[in-house]
DNA sequence: AGTGTCTGCCC
DNA sequence: ATTCTGC
DNA sequence: GCAGAATGGGCAGACACT
């Protein structure tokens, strides 16, 4: 490479004022992004989220003459492989890529360890230590493809010795990283950007990069901010406008190798007529928001006609039938889950009418025990297998729980109310019990009635209710909102739900935006009777920064070198910090499970696994109890176990005689 | 062949 | 999953 | 209210190790 061109790459700088996306780029027409191109912009991105814009810059000049960079340089903001349903994964996680860094950089992996919890990225501590492999020659400078395309190959290795081959192939991107760029690797590798710019932002980048400066036009462009002479306001809400339709069409068909070409070729306005939602290939689905009650649904929806439906305690199941007649089902993350499910795809053909010949179902897929004809706990669900399942070695049967209709026979209903949308869904299919049947639901709007409803429904095995409006803001337009619907479950109530008193016994040190605090904490239930302390659940969300930092404060100075003899935990659990057992905190969860890792009621519920929590967040400090006065083991149990018949531990526990 | 560890994906 | 924070 | 980034338990699957 020549120093002159090399040196426009070092001094690269997206932020510059009045960037121009040809004469600033430091690359010209022909050759290809530099991957310092795009590790200078997340640089700045990093630096101030005021210039997530600035990933303009890249794509500026990519939209115009390297569509083949755009995609990976998309991709490498995104830091994902291609679309989720083809299933492609880096195998790579923290222990290899440390691995990695210490071979790469000569390094021991102890220091390399430590450098990484005193900084909290591992990307940071690959940037500083310089590489000790002598080269004969400067390896030719990194650019985004040929990046992107490493991370493929990555992914594509298996079989034996495969984690090696992948050591090799990310120790040869460290030899030619320059600057930033060994951080940036690093974190795609280890999946985390932390730059405060994900999908959102880079749809909304795309959009105003093809608005300002179209696509299809003569070097040099003639046109590189079609916007000019607009005020900013109106420059604003056209650019949104756009923006929209990139964004609904990407709910509707994520995949932008299918995508960007088009928008490339065809533009933005033209994108909705060329990628629609397609039976077999998996749309984003529409989540919900936490509320705190009936008394915030009744406030959200005010007027409007809204269902409330049971929130079943499941895996969420799109399933797609094809005009083929083929069947397909995807998870809620957009992975193709059709081999894991042959006992719901061969039930598909009695349970649909004969008008039915395409579709998209939403529904949820939940364990059933076929003897008693009732629901299992999400933990019996799991325990299926997930790859090339055969129909007869299920041992986990499930119960398909539909509640909505995406796509009929060759149309979408996305944009369809979602009174319509049932309605149809409940002409196009009927119920068999304990295989298909449609979600239970009631359409009041008396709050009594909804709070006796949530009641039964936890009774009844399920979380709690799912409400959505039937007429008014009732579409299936996930980027108009993606969580248009409103979930309510028992522990969302304040002064409801399980709370449980625990001692913190350990900590783990923060990363990203928690370095230089505890990120997490190990805590523990109190046994009476062995007089000991029993790891029951590690917590890390619930607390406000302000908590952070004083829980850091207060509890570096109860370090201890070991654990007590009366700490009762599992060495997979083990903290990085040990810490005396002074303080107690009030911790809320949704659920109990069996555990194979925590030590609390351990004998009690089983021989050899104990009790956790699920979904634990930190309440409150209790600072009016003693360490002794924390909650047993025993009390654990009960509090769950004893009102429903059907909980996690219990199940589980006659499950595994 | 059996065990242990790591990873990705469900929630 | 839950939760918090900056915008 | 949105988008992003912290963090939870626990399972099967894939590989490494013995």
């Amino acid at each position: 490479m020549k120093s002159e061109s090399t040196s426009g790459q070092t001094d690269y700088n997206p932020s510059r004022p009045n960037y121009h996306p040809v004469d600033h780029a430091c690359w010209k027409q022909g050759q290809k992004v530099p991957y310092l191109a795009v590790a200078r912009t997340f640089e700045k991105i990093e630096e101030d989220s005021v210039y997530a814009d600035m990933f303009c810059v890249i794509k500026y000049v990519s939209v115009l003459f390297f569509p083949d960079d755009l995609l990976c340089c998309v991709y490498l903001c995104l830091n994902q492989l291609g679309p989720a349903y083809l299933g492609m994964e880096l195998g790579i996680g923290e222990t290899v890529l440390m691995k990695a860094v210490a071979q790469a950089t000569g390094r021991q992996l102890d220091k390399i360890k430590a450098e990484a919890q005193e900084k909290g990225d591992l990307g940071l501590v690959a940037e500083s230590s310089r590489s000790n492999q002598r080269m004969m020659f400067q390896p030719a400078s990194l650019t985004a493809g040929g990046v992107f395309r490493k991370l493929k190959e990555i992914a594509s290795m298996s079989g034996n010795s495969a984690m090696n081959k992948k050591i090799d192939i990310i120790k040869g991107l460290f030899v030619a990283c320059r600057f930033s760029e060994a951080r940036y690797i690093v974190r795609s590798l280890a999946g985390k950007l932390r730059i405060g710019l994900a999908e959102q932002s880079v749809l909304s980048a795309l959009s105003q990069a093809v608005c300002l400066t179209p696509p299809g036009q003569v070097f040099p462009p003639a046109v590189i901010d079609a916007g000019k002479g607009m005020s900013a306001e109106s420059k604003r809400a056209w650019i949104e406008e756009k923006s929209l339709i990139l964004k609904q069409t990407y709910c509707e068909m994520p995949n932008y190798d299918v995508l960007l070409p088009v928008l490339l070729k065809e533009g933005i306005d033209e994108l909705p007529n060329h990628c629609k939602l397609t039976p077999g290939v998996p749309l984003r689905p529409m989540l919900a928001h936490p509320t705190k009650g009936v008394g915030e649904v009744m406030k959200r929806f005010d007027e409007a006609t809204f269902t409330c439906e049971y929130k079943y305690d499941g895996e969420r199941a799109q399933i797609h039938i094809l005009e083929s007649g083929e069947v397909r089902i995807f998870s809620r993350n957009q992975e193709d889950n059709t081999s894991k499910y042959p006992d719901i795809i061969s039930r598909i053909p009695k349970v649909k009418k004969d008008s039915v010949v395409s579709c998209v179902l939403d529904a949820e897929a939940v364990a059933w025990d076929r003897e008693k004809k009732q629901i299992q706990p999400f933990q019996v669900l799991t325990t299926r297998k997930r790859k090339d399942v055969d129909a007869s070695e299920i041992k986990v049967q499930v119960c398909v729980y539909a509640f909505d209709l995406l796509y009929l026979n060759g149309k979408s209903l996305v944009r369809q109310p979602l009174c319509r949308r049932r309605a149809l869904l409940k002409e196009s299919f009927s119920e068999v019990e304990g295989e298909f049947v449609f979600a239970r639901s009631i359409d009041s709007d008396n709050t009594d009635t909804i709070a006796e409803f949530l009641e039964q429904s936890v009774r009844d095995s399920c979380e709690g209710l799912m409400v959505k409006t039937l007429e008014k803001d009732a579409t299936y337009e996930i980027a108009k909102r993606s969580h248009n619907w409103l979930k309510l479950k028992k522990d969302y109530l304040e002064g409801v739900g399980d709370t449980v008193d625990l001692c913190v016994i350990g900590a783990y040190l923060g990363k990203g935006k928690r370095t230089g605090t505890y990120g997490g904490f190990l805590l523990a239930c109190y046994d009476e009777e062995n007089e000991e302390f029993q790891s029951v659940c590690k917590i890390g969300t619930g607390f406000k920064d302000e908590d952070l930092e004083q829980h850091y404060k207060f509890l570096k100075e109860h370090i201890l070198q070991k654990p007590r003899a009366y700490y009762r935990f599992d060495q997979s659990a083990e903290p990085d910090v040990w810490l005396d057992a002074v303080q107690v905190w009030e911790v809320k969860c949704a659920d109990l499970s069996l555990s194979p890792v925590y030590k609390a009621a351990m004998g009690l519920v089983d021989p050899e696994k104990g009790i956790s929590l699920r979904f634990p967040r930190f309440l409150r400090i209790r600072d009016d109890k003693k360490p002794e006065d924390a909650t047993s083991g025993a009390q654990v149990h009960h509090i769950t176990s004893s009102s429903e018949l059907n909980s996690s531990v219990a199940t589980c526990q006659s499950a595994t005689p």
